[in-house]
DNA sequence: TGCCAGGCCCTCTTTAGGGCCTT
């Protein structure tokens, strides 16, 4: 799997940090990129059947309302599947996405078969330098324009489109690696920061 | 009842602790 195939990048809006202790999705927003360019995107709030609390209402703006007049959580985790297929995906922190992900697709019997890679992660490696590893942060880190629209689903995701264009740019530029396959980004995430430099270097020599 | 995240990453580490990220 290569850069230049699909790559579906999403974010979840939630009511919290913990699917184990019953906090549940309330926003999906994704976008498919080919080589880069936004080709499509996926957007919906969903009714997850309870109610959100004041700091996530006045975290993303997302209302009780707006949740109550909304398609139910298994309606649109359905769509968003079909929306997948079998695409692999990028997140920034993706443990997070990634597991509230499996958690409303287990709700509904629904797998996937793409793998995750992380914006976080690769942003320690290759942005070391960086004030913080915030999306915000790395947005305004690499001069992306901003409205400041932030923690609201297809937005982030935008922006973590943004920052990845970043990194794949930086990575190009700084050690001269013009292919970059979604391999490589594994191992890359998987190398201790002291030994990235090394990393990238051996592979352009290669 | 009241408590409760999970994984990465660093360091005064590995018989541990705490900050960073995500909502």
């Amino acid at each position: 799997m290569s850069m230049a195939d699909t790559l579906v990048v999403l974010d979840f809006e939630t009511t919290g940090l913990s699917p184990d202790l019953g906090d549940r999705a309330i926003e999906i927003g994704a976008v498919r990129i080919e080589r880069g360019n936004v080709v499509d995107q996926f957007q919906k709030l969903m009714n997850p059947g309870c109610s959100v609390s004041p700091f996530i209402e006045e975290y993303t703006g997302i209302s009780n309302l707006m949740l109550k007049e909304s398609a139910p959580s298994d309606e649109v985790m359905a769509e968003f599947a079909e929306f997948v297929g079998d695409s692999n995906m990028l997140a920034h922190n993706a443990s997070f996405d990634k597991r509230f992900l499996d958690a409303e697709l287990e709700r509904i019997s629904l797998n996937y078969t793409g793998e995750f890679l992380c914006s976080l992660l690769a942003s320690r490696r290759i942005f070391q330098n960086a004030p913080n590893h915030k999306l915000a942060t790395l947005v305004d880190f690499v001069n992306i324009p901003s409205d400041g629209s932030f923690h609201r689903a297809l937005y982030d995701s935008v922006m973590t489109v943004q920052v990845w264009n970043a990194l794949l740019a930086t990575i190009r530029d700084q050690y001269g690696v013009n292919d970059i396959p979604f391999a490589l980004i594994q191992r890359l995430n998987k190398t201790p920061k002291k030994s990235v430099h090394r990393f990238l270097t051996n592979v352009r020599d290669q």
